[in-house]
DNA sequence: GAGACTATGGCACTCAGTACCCTCTGTAAA
DNA sequence: TTTACAGAGGGTACTGAGTGCCATAGTCTC
């Protein structure tokens, strides 16, 4: 029932825009009551975005079992849930966002659904981080990093039609945010050149009286992504 | 006349809420017919938000002659922008601010509006780090990490009852996403304890054989701020 | 078969937003 | 003084989304 309304809206959008579509048209091509159009779908929107509510439950779930280890790359590979959403349908995919592109309230409908994305990558982050200090707008920051890289991997793809795999533009564009923002693991992140074969070698020197004064001393080889010097760095001085 | 409307509406938002508000309400209570709200409100969410255009236009207009040297603090100045509107109506935004909370319909307004800042943002840095490449993923990342950083601070403030000084918040925020995606200058960068009386000393050695195989030695006392290492590794790295 | 529960349809209503046309006022040309 | 014009505002009627309420039909349980 819910398929049937949803496809009969689609195909009804694509033939005669969003706006000049009224929900009386879409009940009557899918053969129902009106009032049964607003039983699945709160409003007329939401049948142009009919797995968002699922795809976001996947999300929640997929975050609450994640590895706690690297948070950054918990979100990341959440935030791959959705690609996946995109990537199971190119044809949809590719005439949804040109439909959504056309039609304002399309847009504007979709960034409310991106924002509860990020609001949900942003509170498993602020879980990770902590609250207090910093926690929180890093959570925020971190979040909004990685839906708008993602974002920017998947309208790569959606603007060349659906060619091809959209996981290696979303996976390159995460990439540099976990450059910047989280330890990448062996796993996602590219091998640098010389950076395993000599890997950098924090050392702690004691050196003044107190605590604080003490001296880190760190060596790398020049070339060695910066990711994994401060990695190497933040692990020698702690944090701070 | 559109303040009068605007005043109007927002007293009303304010009593009876923003759904159980009709534009007749509006319209009785400022006096005027219900066709001039829509002279000059395209939709009745854009009554409680009736600066934010001029504030585009205003940053627009700053990112125009904006200094080229710096593309990230110049969008991040340019979302100061939008910070000075909020604190030049504290009561009025931290009100604004509560409505915004409980009514569904003005969160989606607002990130569109939200939206509407970061493309001009983003926009600009593009035209600064190039389409090619990277260049545009990296725009997009900057801009909705400047941009989450800004509402980080500005809602800090807002949940504060507008008390105190919102600048402080926002350039916390703001210094936290240059540290990791842009050179901090002197003005905005905290000075950090230990830093400038001991700063670090970078200190490039050759090693191996090939150019790619120079060694680098960098010293800092412990308790130094993260992105003021990375700044000085970055020095002697050279970007990688 | 009575009662309860669920899915669906129908009807009437509110209200945002728009199209069209009206009046009023001020201004400038004849 | 009259006429022509323009622009601000007002009025009316309409479309269409979304909601509340009730009726109906199928289904399951006891």
């Amino acid at each position: 029932m819910r398929e049937v309304l949803a496809q009969a809206a689609f195909q009804l959008f694509l033939e005669r825009g969003f706006e000049r579509t009224t929900v009386d048209d879409i009940v009557a091509r899918a053969g129902v009551g009106r009032r049964s159009f607003f039983r699945y779908f709160p409003s007329k929107e939401d049948a142009v975005f009919p797995d968002h509510e699922r795809c976001l439950a996947e999300m929640t779930e997929f975050l609450a079992v994640a590895d706690d280890g690297d948070p950054v790359g918990a979100v990341s590979d959440a935030a791959r849930i959705v690609l996946r959403m995109y990537a199971a349908n190119p044809e949809f995919s590719v005439q949804r966002y040109r439909l959504t592109r056309e039609v304002p309230g399309l847009r504007t409908y979709e960034l409310s659904v991106v924002r509860r994305y990020e609001q949900t990558l942003a509170g498993h982050l602020r879980s990770r981080f902590g609250e207090d200090g910093d926690g929180a707008l890093r959570a925020e920051v971190v979040a909004a990093s990685v839906v708008a890289a993602h974002n920017n991997g998947l309208r790569l793809w959606l603007r060349s039609g659906g060619e091809g795999d959209p996981e290696v533009a979303v996976d390159h564009a995460l990439a540099l945010v976990r450059e910047v923002w989280g330890r990448p693991t062996a796993s996602t992140a590219p091998a640098a050149p010389g950076a395993s074969a000599v890997p950098a070698v924090p050392l702690a020197v004691s050196g003044g009286g107190d605590g604080d004064g003490e001296v880190v001393v760190m060596v790398a080889r020049k070339g060695t992504p910066m990711w994994r010097v401060v990695q190497q760095i933040e692990a020698a001085v702690g944090e701070n």
